[in-house]
DNA sequence: CCTCTAAATGAGAGCGCTCACATGAGAGTA
DNA sequence: TACTCTCATGTGAGCGCTCTCATTTAGAGG
């Protein structure tokens, strides 16, 4: 028996009503009797129809789903406020489609982008993508909807960030309460936004201290730290504490520290950025700053249905960091 | 100038052949004059046209999109997975629509099939779901081809799977010949197959060797592992070698362990598995097991391909697992 | 009780594509 | 020359839905 899928017109006859009326109750259409509609309902259930997408699709251009550009498949958090968005977008009859790009290949976006294109993508949504990036997708999917995460905000969409300027001064806050002089800043991708705003939190901090800013050039990957940790140890004078940009370049420096017989925290204090799931299991726990990527998914989809229902003016809407001490941080001793 | 989009009437028309052969070209169709393609190219080329997915899925009912369930939002080893995937099966002109399901929530199983299926999808892919979700998916999504990757392998499915239980005897046969007799296995989550598989290597290694078996239950989560770790450092007399189900485990029994006083590989030796890109800058480095998951995500998107292109019989594949030597493990001294 | 308006419903077209089938042009055979 | 056969191309229908517009029904006002 391999029944054929019901579509609205069996839905239709079994409700004794027009197709045009089963529309009308699948789409919410005001003007439709309680009790037709309850009919019609009924008849839905006892068929189990379920709207054909690609019709629906087809007259309206209208896909139901989000696009989701990711650069950095190896990080935890756009995994994070991937996994967030996805579950949020679901439960507003989204789908989405994640593809990640890789900052250095434009082949890569390009690709990306078409796939997008192809599929009508009602919106799109970035994260932690470049300037540039975000200018090729704004281009070639003008129709789209975009929402920016985790990228300069721009006065053409609407963007979603946490307010890693605070976290950055925050962090280094931290550090100079607890009598740091000589803190060192090993900053993000220089081309990344995050990275950018995390290292002028740093600056002002210091700043405000009156100390002198020594940033290091790093990227987001363990291998990285790890190389920068080596360089600071070396150094005739080693700071007593360094801020990273995120909690990977922190793991990184921390094992090249440990492996230069410096002692962290007694020697060496260190803060990183994310409070990735592993970061309160290092030896010593990461003091760090937490970042809420649920609820970074979480506003990001929203605001993307909004646009998406009604196209409002842009907005920026940022979430706070908090810091979250651990070990790896500690008062500084006399004598250093 | 808000264009129309073009059409394939408007390409056949530019072209001066009919649509239908037009669509000959696109679906590459072997009876058209190479002439006569090369015209249609150049006019949709001219034209910028583009397919429409949704009209050509509405008469098809093919949707050349993959769904992917992924279980376990939080680990690395499935976002490796699905980054492989995506990545690969877009080469081959496929979306991926990935839909992460708690295993404890049959509602979030059910809202993710409900979606794929509201979405026409080809086919699915489970990655580490138990038996039952993937019963779920066979029940529900019947006309869609299946795939299942990390869970056990079934007489109706495609099966690709990293081979656990080689890697569970690797990871035990290494602490053996290091000298170690006392071993301990921190397994995953009962009810998973990989963990089982992992769990039936480090048995299979201990029998041979005539050492007592000592399991003790865990799940993947870092905080578990710091909790048995405590426990196996409280043991009047502790293990020299711990072996768990992954990395995570491992960090966690780490830090358990360096709390408690004990020095690790001094005193303990401890394997891990995954091979995480933190594990070789933990403190100490940490010895694994190493999953290729990229390869594992190419391997289960091509196998779907070829279902998808000719129905053949079903295959369980498999990958080796390489086991990669660091730091945490070393020779057993003596007197211990 | 009749008109007038608004609410509720129905009818038909058409979105862009592929499918099944019809047709036409040559090539080969008798 | 007439016939079949293959290859290349064209024609029309229809996938399942929403759109626009037409029609019916009900309720309000005089």
């Amino acid at each position: 028996m391999t029944e054929r899928k019901a579509n609205i017109y069996d839905v239709a006859q079994l409700a004794e009503v027009s197709h045009q009326t089963v529309s009308r109750v699948l789409n919410n259409h005001p003007s439709v009797k309680p009790a037709t509609r309850e009919k019609v309902e009924s008849a839905i259930a006892e068929l189990k129809y379920r709207p054909n997408q690609a019709a629906r699709q087809l007259v309206t251009s209208r896909s139901q789903m989000i696009g989701i550009l990711i650069a950095g498949t190896e990080l935890y958090g756009p995994w994070a406020i991937l996994n967030a968005m996805e579950r949020e977008a679901r439960l507003e009859g989204y789908s989405v489609i994640s593809i990640s790009v890789s900052p250095d290949s434009p082949d890569s976006w390009v690709d990306a982008i078409d796939q997008l294109r192809n599929l009508d993508i009602d919106g799109v949504i970035t994260i932690a993508l470049s300037k540039q990036i975000v200018k090729e997708v704004e281009n070639s999917l003008a129709s789209a909807t975009i929402v920016i995460v985790d990228t300069e905000p721009s006065k053409k969409f609407d963007a979603v960030n946490i307010e890693n300027y605070v976290g950055g001064k925050i962090a280094t806050e931290h550090l100079i309460n607890l009598g740091h002089r000589n803190i060192v800043h090993v900053m993000g991708p220089s081309d990344g936004y995050e990275g950018q705003q995390r290292r002028e939190g740093y600056e002002e901090a210091m700043k405000d201290a009156k100390l002198k800013i020594d940033v290091l050039q790093g990227d987001w990957s363990i291998g990285t730290g790890y190389e920068i940790g080596r360089e600071i140890a070396d150094r005739k004078i080693t700071p007593t504490a360094i801020f990273t940009s995120n909690d990977h370049l922190a793991l990184g420096v921390m094992k090249a520290l440990t492996e230069k017989k410096l002692r962290i925290p007694e020697d060496v204090s260190i803060v990183g950025f994310d409070n990735i799931p592993e970061a309160a299991y290092f030896s010593p726990a990461l003091t760090t700053v937490h970042q809420d990527f649920d609820e970074l998914g979480k506003l990001a989809i929203n605001r993307m249905l909004i646009q998406l229902k009604e196209s409002t003016s842009r907005a920026a809407l940022t979430i706070p960091p908090t810091l979250i001490v651990r070990e790896s941080t500690q008062q500084l001793k006399a004598g250093k």
